[in-house]
DNA sequence: TGTACATCAGTGAACGCGCGTTCACTGATGTAC
DNA sequence: TGTACATCAGTGAACGCGCGTTCACTGATGTAC
């Protein structure tokens, strides 16, 4: 059942890296989308758990830091689990259709970097002029109000921004489209992360 | 040879759509990764002439439209040809590694973003306040002095976040990794493209 | 203009392989008395 | 403490399928004389 091994998204290697026979699997999953989602779900968590983890240990008090630790910790984790990563943010899997309860394990990520800015406009308390009405109906505001509470429309839509932005970049690396542009990929991906915050944390 | 449907990347797949028995392929393309490296030049060349044609229907004086009409031109020929977009950046097709001269195609979209910015900062003759030195080494310089000559090298590093910000938000879209936080699709892109310009735009 | 031959695009059968799935089974572990 | 039986994790053979690749072939088109 610990399914530790990385996953070639068939059945059989699954069973293979398990070091048991494929028919075993049948005995937990019905067929082989549901051990698809189960391995999509566990590795969702995985990399939530790990982001969250780095984010937290950076103090509270200095959220560009935590942002940093967070960003870090996705890349690291993409870099450590390509095949998971590329799972999870790469192709969708022609025929698969990942069932409603992905949603949750898969926003946890995500809601590791707007916690970080959630919380740092919670404590700025700095209002910032915000585009607002230009912004309605732009985004899912009831799922984004329990998420990201009293941030104003415009960062939450930078938040969105730059949540696919620091996974653009992610996966442009891993899937190797920086070739013969990024030179230094570390930092550059620092840099990008630096501006990033920028547009997402209040200022000062 | 008018290899002109979508791709299932499978060779069988692609002789099937060109209504031809599979091993008549063999004529024309010694192994399937030779195959698939034809899909994938083209495909680049197919969307690298989309994005320069919409481009070019925009000013020369207008660049932020010039590059909306590029970005949009992308975000389109993504959602008409999903699968080609998956072939290009999705995940990378495993056992297949694509040879040297498949670069030159693949830049060939980037390369009119850069263009664009390029030619926006060339006329703006605006110097900009350049944290030059502290960039040293990021970037492979040798390339990009070709595309984007002439251009402070803070702007060409974020021009290459703001390329691959752009596809992150389209492969997000594409994925379906916005549900439930994105409203409306047409209008967040938009909006991250009008956040893309002002990064790599001259002010004014 | 007509025959002989080479070229060459495409056919169709066959191969070995890995896949998802089924099914009857084995054998160890746990429970009842 | 010892026997009888149920539970249940995992086995192994088999299936039908689509894949990449091979090979001998067919038949239309083009060229030579």
């Amino acid at each position: 059942m610990a399914e530790k091994g990385a996953p070639g998204l068939s059945l059989r290697e699954v069973a293979r890296e398990m070091g048991v026979v494929s028919s075993a699997l049948y005995r937990y999953f019905p067929t082989r989308d549901d051990l698809l989602t189960a391995l999509i779900v566990d590795a969702y968590n995985d990399l939530g758990a790990f982001a969250e983890r780095a984010a937290h240990r950076a103090p509270r008090s200095d959220p560009r830091r935590q942002f940093h630790a967070a960003a870090s910790a996705i890349r690291k984790w993409a870099m450590t689990n390509p095949n998971e990563y590329a799972l999870l943010y790469g192709s969708p899997v022609p025929g698969y259709e990942a069932p409603e309860f992905t949603v949750e394990p898969a926003a946890r990520v995500a809601l590791v970097l707007g916690s970080i800015v959630g919380d740092a406009w919670r404590q700025s308390n700095g209002v910032s002029a915000d585009g607002g009405s230009a912004m309605k109906g732009l985004l899912e505001t009831r799922n984004l109000d329990g998420a990201m509470p009293g941030v104003p429309e415009a960062v939450r839509a930078r938040s969105l921004m730059v949540w696919s932005q620091i996974f653009g970049c992610i996966s442009f690396e891993l899937f190797g489209h920086y070739k013969g542009t990024v030179r230094n990929a570390n930092r550059f991906f620092a840099f990008v992360v630096d501006e990033a915050a920028n547009l997402v944390l209040p200022p000062e």
